[in-house]
DNA sequence: AAATAACATCGTAATAATACGATAAAACGA
DNA sequence: TCGTTTTATCGTATTATTACGATGTTATTT
């Protein structure tokens, strides 16, 4: 691409772009979802619950968890994933103080 | 990239995805809080108030516009953008739909 | 009509994101 | 100890995304 500007914009927006990243994929959102519904999971689960490759999940989980979205634990061989219902919480809260801006639309405005 | 295999995922999860695609920027984050400021802009405003060229934002308008998260209107020489207003609240609701499942989660399990 | 203004689109260069096979590392069981 | 299981990481091919100059189009102005 050219790269992305980041410099232009504040970081509130960068940082919104960011988190939205975290859901712009069906993989993603489809382990965020297994996640809510199952409390928990490990790397084989998805590979057998998506038809993805193991390494193609195990990197989609490290993206996840480098945005904080999840957290991981070790048990025994496997690793424990769950949601890191703070940030879950958070994120909720940014996402809707943006969405919650449109009531000060002025309907006769435009929209 | 390999491409995404849109066909694992469901329906829902492929449209979250594409939503969040829109967010996934910050010079489109830009754009849309400044729609939220001042119900509607030309792609001129933008340019000034982004450092970005004319016709990058006019690409970024257009992705807005494809999603239907904002809609533009001719007026005159120029283009009338603003934000659509009932796209806006289906999209909180479906990403508050997912966020609010976290109430199912089980604390004494992982998180 | 000619010049100007405002966008959209095209073409393309540069970079980010996906996917996966292969391999490495760590824990467990026999 | 040795093989098995589970996950992470590396390398790399492929595709998507950004950015922008150049150009075309439409409306406005002079």
């Amino acid at each position: 691409m050219g790269v992305t500007k980041t410099d232009l914009f504040t970081q509130e927006q960068n940082e919104l772009a960011n988190l939205a990243k975290a859901f712009a994929h069906p993989a993603r959102v489809a382990i965020l979802q297994y996640l809510l519904a199952s409390n928990k999971c490990i790397n084989g689960d998805l590979v057998n619950e998506l038809g993805l490759a193991q390494a193609t999940i195990s990197q989609h989980l490290r993206e996840l968890k480098n945005i904080g979205l999840i957290q991981g634990n070790i048990e025994g061989a496997s690793m424990s994933y769950c949601i890191n219902p703070e940030k879950w919480q958070s994120v909720q809260q940014l996402f809707n103080g943006m969405f919650d801006q449109i009531e000060n639309c002025d309907p006769g405005e435009c929209c």
